[in-house]
DNA sequence: TTTATTTCGGATATTTTTATCCTATTTATA
DNA sequence: TATAAATAGGATAAAAATATCCGAAATAAA
């Protein structure tokens, strides 16, 4: 569904965001064992992040990624899914046609929108505030 | 969302349906040009499918892929993507862990499940016989 | 100003996916 | 039986995704 890279991505924004409202910063590192994954790779996927405005990375000492406690809760899992895997997964034609077309649409095209419009729904109706406020109420977990 | 295997596998698939309509085998070169798809790749994606049982294949001079006719309205995309895809994206973690399990969620658990299912329900209840239909009446297209 | 810390980013390596090539095997038919 | 036509499948290649390594640049603090 996801890319390997996008799912870091998303959990790394979750784990970012639970460390902001505590005034914290956290390190690659840091976020890597939390999430499990590998960490120079996951430190790229923040760059990508930062570079999309979607966390903010302080260099130098003390430094780390961060972001803003009061749009936490206007950050989408959209927003990060289109800045890592791109929109084809809310435009694309479920059997790679070259685009999605209604005028010219592939055998599932009416049943593929109904789950892909679904999916593009719950991801811009998600923000990180709640999924980071389920984790730290022990309601859901970023790992194993 | 699916591989590429994947969607050459269910066009196919399609595409040999409409044509064992008619009583007609098709090769893979034929298979190949009408879901514009490339053509070694293509043979062995029907491989699969045949030791998968969904698509007959027929060795040996006038041989070719066809289905039966009969079976081709019980036959649903849900076992194309199970044969070519495995059945992660059925019961697959939508960030990546282990396992997908009630009891250790990840954050997006319960919005991902919903979507997750309406995907399977979709294509459990999706059969290659409405598929061929509607692209035989012209309403779909296997390309461009 | 020096040092320690930390992100940035280019280069490279590994793995997986996608794609191609070639020969063996099977089968209908002349 | 010989031949031509067709799928099977192993070997290989190319491309993309995933992962690692290392030096450069930035920054706080001694
Ligand atoms: S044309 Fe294939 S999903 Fe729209
Ligand atoms: S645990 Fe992640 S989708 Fe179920």
């Amino acid at each position: 569904m996801f890319s390997k890279a996008c799912e870091y991505g998303i959990k790394a924004a979750i784990f970012i965001a639970i460390n902001s409202f505590e005034g914290k910063r956290v390190s690659p590192k840091e976020i890597a064992e939390e999430i499990n994954s590998p960490q120079a790779f996951t430190a790229k996927i923040l760059q990508a992040l930062a570079r999309n405005n979607i966390v903010y990375s302080i260099k130098g000492a003390h430094g780390g990624f961060e972001l803003d406690k009061k749009t936490i809760g206007a950050i989408k899992l959209a927003q990060i899914v289109k800045a890592i895997d791109g929109d084809s997964i809310y435009n694309g034609c479920g059997l790679g046609l070259q685009k999605c077309d209604e005028n010219h649409p592939c055998p599932v095209h009416d049943k593929f929108k109904l789950v892909r419009d679904e999916l593009k729904f719950m991801l811009e109706n998600t923000s990180l505030e709640e999924l980071a406020l389920d984790i730290k109420a022990g309601g859901s977990f970023l790992k194993t």
